[in-house]
DNA sequence: ATGTAGCTTGCAAACGATTGAAACACTCCA
DNA sequence: TGGAGTGTTTCAATCGTTTGCAAGCTACAT
């Protein structure tokens, strides 16, 4: 039995005061004897009391604690994301409930409900890859509880939200590769119903018609998974089809990788032949030969604006208006599309 | 203000009844009328009701949140144990509670202050590079919380761990480069204080016994943080002094990279004239090239175990005897150490 | 001696849910 | 008509903490 935490009522009985007292004395309240101020913290310390948070969240109706809903931590990017968020909301004083929907509607909503049974004060999320249908999210938001989502943008919500710029990131890594002399791109895309899928391919597509480069349907290629054997099999499956490739921008570095395997597989040169970028800057990208250029996105920040916003609300006394933020990506040259320092 | 979610209160009042009714009737008690149970169950339904955790945490004296001490979510391999911890939890209809301490002590004290004070069930615990006091946790293990160690080891505690077979791991590394012909091995060691470093230490010492190759001191060298860069330099000196190596035991893939490059660097070539072999099998290390053999822990069986073993203290009625599972590591073998495939 | 001010402390209710015991409303039978 | 029996509901306490209000005590002035 876990008996041993003590309570102010333990402290109470030892002292013969009540407890009301022994709950003053602790907090500095004014009309507390020094004596009894004394006598109270010392045994306090000698018995390492700690308030039971249960207690307190019960009476004040606030649990300082946050949810946090996830894909999956496995992935680099939502592991910095979660370092954000843990930092400052431990600086607030918050603790962090942390589920994984494991890009699985069911669990998302399973999660949710747990998270809500417990009373957290606000939910951070990142919907799954699966997610389309928004009930659960709507039934959180109705009933009061602030929401924040980050990196997946969701449409018709209203709450805040931190996103990187997937558009622009796009464009600038597509931007590059025009520069590096590349016309024909290939864009292995993301699931059509994440929007962020959606905005990296429209800064792909502006970017080409920016720099007026024409514009092949073909080469546009949903890689709905986001693996390296789904991205090899359609690159690929391209190269073998005779057409013409000299860059590639794929939706992720797991995909970059894979459209490395197959360009090297089919004996071209990497970058001269065929220039790549991926999205992401996976913790591998660097250490991969050749080193895979990316568009970096800061995870560390976007927990912590994720975290500062929710507890924005949270401590607001009215209801906020929806912000969006949007944090800035970089891009990331390495070997894999820098053709500047080649023969 | 979340005033929202909806209490037994609330439907008690709507319905002219009591709460004590109202609870009964949700939880099938005996002794309800028909009626009064379909009224307030489709009451419930309409107005979303989901039982106040705090509520019942307060009164049961149980959170049914387990806490996690952590040192980083950004390894790959701690990320894989809390997917563990996370789906063991929730099928026995936990919550988990994560803090990382970023191999910080005085933050993994604080961070066990927090969850103590947030009342968790029992504490799954892995412990800061930096941390070698352990009177905070034994502070915990003295109130009754039931604590699990992973992946490393404490002494001197009377709790139980799950671990990995650190020592096998290592001796498998060690013996499989022994057999690809390599007897001049060096060993880029982990911070002494780790007791997984130790082990591996051993194994290493244990397998060129075995096969009697000659132990040289000079070849153990620690690398404390575990960094590239660290091990890129300690393995160059190495090469640098002369001295003739043709193997090398790295205590984590990290390092493993930075001999690697240190390798490259030196115009050797991997495996022919130096094999590598890392621990851990990052998710990287599949990826990179060449492909760096490594000791796989099993990371996301970790995690089940773990919570698993905290779960059953929770439960049990009376104190249990403390335990140590050990967990199998699986010698990963790519290229960097593969010479078998050679002319 | 009595009123009053000032200092210190205690009572009781509240947060939401559970549960043993008590209470109520019936019906049936002697 | 009264007691037993049955079926249904309510009361009250509990978990740990906070807090408005009331009350106790001492000392001083009248």
């Amino acid at each position: 039995m876990k008996s041993g935490q003590v309570t102010i009522k333990d402290i109470a009985k030892e002292l013969n005061i009540s407890c009301s007292t022994v709950s003053r004395a602790l907090k500095d309240f004014p009309g507390i004897s020094p004596n009894t101020k004394k006598a109270v913290t010392e045994l306090a310390n000698k018995y390492n009391y700690r308030p039971n948070a249960i207690a307190l969240s019960l009476r004040n109706q606030k649990t300082n604690v946050i949810g946090v809903i996830i894909p999956e931590t496995v992935h680099f990017f939502f592991s910095t994301v979660i370092s954000g968020i843990e930092d400052e909301a431990m600086k607030e004083g918050y603790n962090v409930m942390i589920c994984q929907s494991n890009e699985n509607y069911e669990r998302e909503a399973d999660s949710i409900d747990a998270l809500m049974g417990a009373r957290v004060d606000g939910l951070l999320v990142s919907i799954s890859r699966e997610t389309s249908d928004l009930a659960h999210l709507k039934k959180v938001v109705d009933e009061g509880t602030p929401m924040v989502f980050f990196d997946r943008l969701v449409e018709g919500m209203n709450a805040s939200s931190v996103i990187v710029d997937d558009y622009q990131g796009a464009y600038d890594a597509v931007e590059h590769l025009i520069q590096q002399g590349s016309r024909n791109i290939v864009h292995l895309a993301g699931p059509h119903n994440l929007i962020i899928s959606r905005k990296r391919k429209e800064g792909y597509i502006s970017a080409l018609e920016d720099y007026e480069v024409p514009i092949n349907e073909d080469f546009v290629v949903e890689c709905r998974n986001g693996t390296e054997e789904e991205a090899e099999r359609a690159m690929t499956k391209l190269l073998e089809s005779g057409v013409a490739i000299d860059g590639v921008f794929t939706n992720n570095d797991m995909a970059g990788l894979g459209a490395v395997r197959a360009v090297k597989r089919a004996g071209l040169q990497i970058p001269r032949d065929i220039a790549i970028v991926g999205f992401s800057n996976w913790q591998f990208s660097s250490l991969v030969n050749p080193g895979l250029s990316s568009v970096a996105q800061p995870g560390y920040e976007m927990g912590k604006e994720a975290a500062g916003l929710i507890l924005e609300e949270i401590n607001a006394k009215e209801k906020r208006k929806s912000q969006i933020k949007i944090l800035d990506t970089e891009l990331i040259v390495r070997e894999s599309s820098n053709r500047s320092n080649q023969a």
